[in-house]
DNA sequence: TTCCTTATTGATACTTAATATCAGTACCTT
DNA sequence: AAGGTACTGATATTAAGTATCAATAAGGAA
């Protein structure tokens, strides 16, 4: 999920259309850096439905283009997802900012306390609090 | 945070008073077992205010008497913690419930990754989704 | 191209979770 | 008993998201 059009063939291939709508979404997601708010989205797209914006939102979040972030307080944040796999996050507090991370040791030992106490496993989330490289004091 | 008992103590401790509304609403927490939502904990106390239920449930919160449950739709859960303390959660997708458990393995590594990532960890969240054994099938 | 079916969209109303405000009440200390 | 402060209820408001439904747009078939 690099670049613009990654999202658009990820559309087609799912038999979701291309729509000019959509693409107008994808463009200011791409044409942004950093976590947004659906309010965000819809301002800059004014002649965009808040319904539509939502109901885009949760595609692309469906489709592993664009990750949801729970910040501590209970607000909701979105941020493109630098990959579609699975993934954990660092979280900065101060600025919002999301990091993604993988690894493979705490998935594992995520595995084996299911296991231990005979869960079912389906998915699990990993959020990171903290202040990050990006707001460092130093 | 085992006995009804517990939060009246917690309360006191940290400088809040003991009232009648606060006992009421912790009565019915801890005569009910599993997660609840605010309007379960409102409807069970009509003579007592929404809002100070919202306020009441914050401050159990703070207090570490309850812990706040993230369902994987967005849909938000409380239940009483069994321990106060820092903790991960197995989610139940089928019924809801929340079973507490430590991993001081998966605190490690998590630590681990902060560092590597020079990210200054405050806090974090582990979630498990998945079938326990409460539903399981068999 | 023209038609047809279905997906998509916008406007609006509604729901749910939660906070803000503010006047009135209860509690504790002296 | 008095006074300050914590607490409460009622109400309004905000924020995030869903439901509805008629109008529109896309893509395939004829």
């Amino acid at each position: 999920m690099r670049y613009p059009d990654d999202s658009l063939i990820a559309l087609k291939e799912n038999g979701y259309r291309v729509t000019a709508t959509r693409e107008a979404v994808n463009k200011v997601l791409y044409g942004h850096n950093g976590p947004f708010t659906i309010e965000m989205v819809s301002d800059a797209l004014p002649g965009i439905g808040r319904a539509t914006v939502f109901r885009t939102v949760r595609l692309f979040q469906d489709l592993g283009i664009i990750c949801r972030v729970n910040m501590e307080g209970g607000a909701v944040r979105y941020q493109l997802a630098s990959t579609g796999e699975h993934h954990h996050h660092f979280i900065c507090t101060v600025c919002g900012v999301v990091t993604e991370f993988i690894d493979a040791h705490i998935d594992q030992a995520v595995n084996r306390q299911a296991q231990g106490a005979d869960f079912e496993l389906n998915s699990h989330t990993i959020d990171l609090y903290g202040v990050g490289a990006c707001c460092s004091k130093k």
